[in-house]
DNA sequence: ATGAAAGCGCTAACAG
DNA sequence: CTGTTAGCGCTTTCAT
């Protein structure tokens, strides 16, 4: 054979089986996409598929990406890729996503939201992006690059598709039931970060408790982080002075902290349901099993995710792609299967 | 101004800000890149910044790495992302993973790791792959691509770096943890799927517990899906005859198995951990809050993936890269505050 | 200090 | 049916 020009450990290219099957390039490439169809000899297809398994040949997407002036990766961010409501919302996103399409996951480097984790997806070449929980101040610093979706922003910003929650109706199923059981003293826990959505969380609540004669009686808790163990601490501190002022349900801004006051409860020796009830919105799919009487309000968060992934594909790769526009998807709440207090 | 060659809408090449600065695209090349400390004229720099930022010029991350043979994507598979094991492990491998590289994830189409996703990381190019909880058959049927970590596979594969916790010591500790108790029959609930790991687990124990007296005594249960639903609905059926057969803990290979156990024995009036011992391996960040009462092992999930990170970062960015060998972590199992029965 | 030119590996017209 | 050719947008010698 005449000398190897090519370094063996290199990953083959199309110009190697090219070379080996004896065929140009080009026919390397038709056949590698499945687009041979009646376009190339069977016998030529042969050799070429051949050629293709010696060299253990794969196209590199990088190189057909850039030629077809094709992007197939939507970037996905959120402030806490950890927390388990996002979890559910990546869950519904990544399994509904079409299959030609990639994930690719921007961690936030720093506690909360970071700018430059945005500011890098903004940069790269992506197809899509998708921004969960994303907070004012940064949507004001951004303007985007490609179709991108607000996740639970809780407003909505030009040239940005944005998709949330039934906040309302949420509040509305949560003020019934909690009225419904004969409660008119409410206190709410939640997280300090600048989110509107947590805001409309809670805004909802109180407007449908009012609505209903009950109200939000003693000033709002807020953590710092969004985890079990800083809502223990806090409800630890407050519950006392809450139940003292006849408060009788306690609402948080996420399951995760309601586990937090529940553990306090029972710590403090404050029964619940019975001397308290407890819920949260959310409804993680344990949240039945950390606590039958639980009461939290289901956010469908993987649904979420699945229409951010539904519009998506439509707009990249559907045949109608609709003008990127504000779309809303109405989510029913409702109650968990929690035991009230009777 | 001469006619505009160029479609306005379509985003800023090199060579526009070059056609803007007059300059070359070789000279815009390194300014974007930060690479012209001392080679350009801080005027000709500064009219290039300008024109950079009127036309607002990203660099094509996809032209880039093909014209430098680079890649610079990592992706990472799990036979169930949405489980808090995975998203704690992705957690550590993300907030790790050197900032140059970017994370992409896979999720699996079907129920549990499919093929076809993993076939699908080995043909794109990738920089490198995390396979977490690969099945030997899975593991029997490819070859790697690229720099490739495998994840509690309980086995080593040439060619391939594999990182396991120690499950022998998670083992020990829960032996120790339960036959100090007075423990020596000891149940045992599982996943059926075919996970090397899973059956370590289980094993670690139960050879632990024979050398210290004790021993699982009855039938393995093994329910299908890892949800603590399967687990809630196995654990009714079979906790009666469990009891009735002198067990007085049961050991779950997950925590959210665990929880369903729980929620099994308040629902049958058996009481843990007065009656019944119930522990499970994980320790989830909210294990606590679901049961003071769950003794769970903790896997350091997110320092596995962290380890996986470090390891790639240093094969793959790494000044002194070492061979892709077989490394492993040892990582302490240690068992849970939980109130143990007196 | 700057530019011209080659080429990364692939795809898509267009010839033949 | 198959090959030739011209890029995709960027990086990188190598001249000037």
């Amino acid at each position: 054979m005449s000398g190897m020009t090519r370094d063996p450990s290199r990953r083959a290219t199309a110009r190697d089986v090219a070379q080996l099957a004896e065929v140009s390039v080009a026919t390397v490439s038709l056949i590698a996409n499945g687009k041979a169809a009646g376009r190339v000899t069977p016998e030529t297809e042969r050799r070429v598929r051949e050629a293709i398994r010696t060299l253990d040949y794969r196209i590199n997407t990088t190189a057909s990406a850039l030629a077809q002036g094709r992007r197939d990766t939507v970037a996905f961010v959120s402030p806490d890729p950890g927390n388990p409501f996002f979890s559910l919302v990546l869950d519904g996103l990544a399994s509904t996503l079409d299959p030609s399409l990639s994930l690719t996951i921007l961690w936030p480097r720093s506690d909360d939201y970071d700018l430059v984790t945005v500011q890098r997806a903004l940069a790269g070449d992506l197809a899509g992006l998708v921004l969960a929980s994303p907070g004012s101040e940064l949507l004001d610093t951004i303007s985007p690059t490609c179709p991108t979706i607000l996740l639970e922003s809780g407003e909505t910003r030009p040239g940005m598709s944005s998709m949330d929650l039934d906040v309302e109706a949420a509040g509305t199923g949560l003020a019934d039931h909690l009225v419904g059981l004969g409660h008119s003293r409410v206190a709410y826990l939640g997280v300090s970060r600048d989110k509107s959505t947590l805001h409309h969380r809670r805004d909802a609540l109180h407007r449908q408790l009012q609505a209903r004669g009950a109200a939000i009686t003693v000033p709002d808790e807020l953590v710092e982080r969004m985890t079990t163990a800083s809502a223990l601490e806090r409800a630890l501190a407050v519950l006392p002075s809450w139940i003292e002022r006849g408060v009788t349900a306690v609402v948080c801004g996420d399951d995760l902290l309601a586990y937090g006051v529940l553990e306090a409860s029972a710590r403090l020796g404050i029964s619940v349901p019975q001397q308290l009830s407890v819920a949260g919105f959310n409804n993680l799919p344990f949240s039945s099993m950390v606590s039958p009487s639980l009461t939290s309000v289901d956010l469908s968060a993987r649904e979420l995710g699945a229409s951010a992934a539904r519009a998506l594909t439509e707009m990249l790769v559907g045949a109608d792609a609709p003008a990127p526009t504000t779309l809303r998807t109405h989510i029913v709440a409702r109650e968990s299967t929690a035991r009230a207090r009777s």
